[in-house]
DNA sequence: AGGTGTGAATACGTTCACAGCG
DNA sequence: CGCTGTGAACGTATTCACACCT
């Protein structure tokens, strides 16, 4: 209610786009949406209800529709939302058309995978440098790329402006490499080192942690084994589903 | 204050342990405050404040005292927590101590790279199996472990009491294996394959996209950009960090 | 009708601030 | 006196239910 753009053409970034502060639980879910919309554009979908693009991406309709009404979207009444139309909105919003630059440092397993991970390169993303530290690594190709020395990360990563920073090392040296692309201009770090990075506020920092993951699975198996214990306990209590049938 | 069991030893489990239903956010935060502590323990520390653990764990320390007062915790006043107790409580609730098996469905890129994870086997999991449904895979090995078809997972995770299930498959083929997962009994999975799963109420799904850490990141990019380009705006607002100096 | 957009109601999570214990 | 544990206040996210548009 307090600024609807309708007007603005999403592409057309003239002076100051109306850029609404969306919540974070939204942002959150806008690139399941629109992997879900990418999806129904290939199979030949022109327009979708909430009640389907919900289906499709995993949540109920009427948290898709506040979503989307954040972002001061077009849906038409009676009809749905306009599939092309919406993909471009939300990738607008995501600044998916700038098409990023980032850097991987650290090239063991992990980043190994990541730097053949084709799912970067399917959504606005370009690898366009490899770094780590150990010497018998510099110099190997992957995926077209040369991996290239920890010390020239802050030089190469300033010249190339890089956008966002991948950190797949050891622990150990995932905040050197961190406080590095902070001093090289990097802006927004992905981190799968274990562990608290600092930075300054400026900079936003995500973190994936494989072994959290498979932790909290634990809980819930520990939770639901001493459930179906319990003396005077119904075998199997049907649990709030998270993620609930779906019926594709 | 509702169930205060202080007198149970948390290793014991005759009966029914008084098993707290914890905040969703607590139990996402518990792995970390483990991880803090154990970082903790090699340092020789035997007690920490409710502020050192929390600036360790990247947390403030009042959310950190709730969390740790959910499980009913032990702190003393004036003190602060027994770091090998608190490990000991931790580990119990999240089931770290039942070893639990784990397979890994899909020996590409990811799960190539997720088989060799040592951060899996230092927290208490095993992983006693791998799949993949192509040919030309299956027999290798991979850390010590053959390759199994696919064909052969349900009965196979069955018989190995299978207790989390990891999809690192293409994501076309992710809901078959999810089915074949809950067929053979699995109640827990991490999907690392995009797109939905649909499963019964009763099991556990978490999803780990890397191309969606990758877009959120680059919303905040896009967001800094236009605010930094912002007619009457200052040239850097101190945006509100989600991650602050932490000082280490 | 059919389906979006949205106030109002509810649930959940975080932060404050301090009582009370060691 | 310091630090935990916790009610109360606040803020954020989800869900409901329906007015309103096509």
């Amino acid at each position: 209610m307090s600024q609807q753009r309708h007007g603005s053409t999403p592409g057309e970034a003239d002076g100051v786009p109306a850029f609404p502060d969306l919540p974070e639980a939204t942002i959150a879910r806008l690139p399941e949406y629109l992997r879900a919309l990418h999806h129904l554009a290939e199979t030949g979908a022109e327009t979708v209800s909430s009640e389907g693009l919900a289906a499709a991406a995993g949540v109920n309709s009427a948290k898709l529709r506040k979503d989307l009404s954040h972002l001061g979207s077009y849906g038409t009444r009676g009809v749905g939302y306009d599939v092309a139309l919406l993909v471009d909105q939300i990738e607008y919003i995501l600044g998916l058309d700038k098409n990023r630059a980032v850097c991987l440092v650290g090239v063991g397993n992990l980043g190994h995978a990541l730097a053949g991970y084709a799912g970067f390169a399917s959504r606005g993303f370009r690898v366009v440098a490899l770094f780590d530290a150990d010497p018998k690594k510099v110099g190997e190709q992957i995926n077209g790329l040369t991996v290239q020395h920890t010390d020239d990360l802050e030089r190469i990563a300033a010249e190339e402006s890089i956008a966002i920073g991948v950190i797949a090392t050891p622990p150990g040296t995932a905040q050197a490499v961190a406080d590095a692309l902070v001093a090289a201009g990097v802006t927004s770090i992905l981190n799968f080192a274990p562990g608290v990075l600092s930075v300054p506020s400026n900079v936003d920092v995500r973190k994936v942690d494989l072994a959290i993951e498979l932790q909290i699975l634990s809980f819930h198996e520990h939770r639901k084994a001493s459930l179906t214990a319990l003396p005077g306990g119904r075998s199997a209590p049907p649990a709030s589903g998270d993620q609930e049938a779906v019926g594709s």
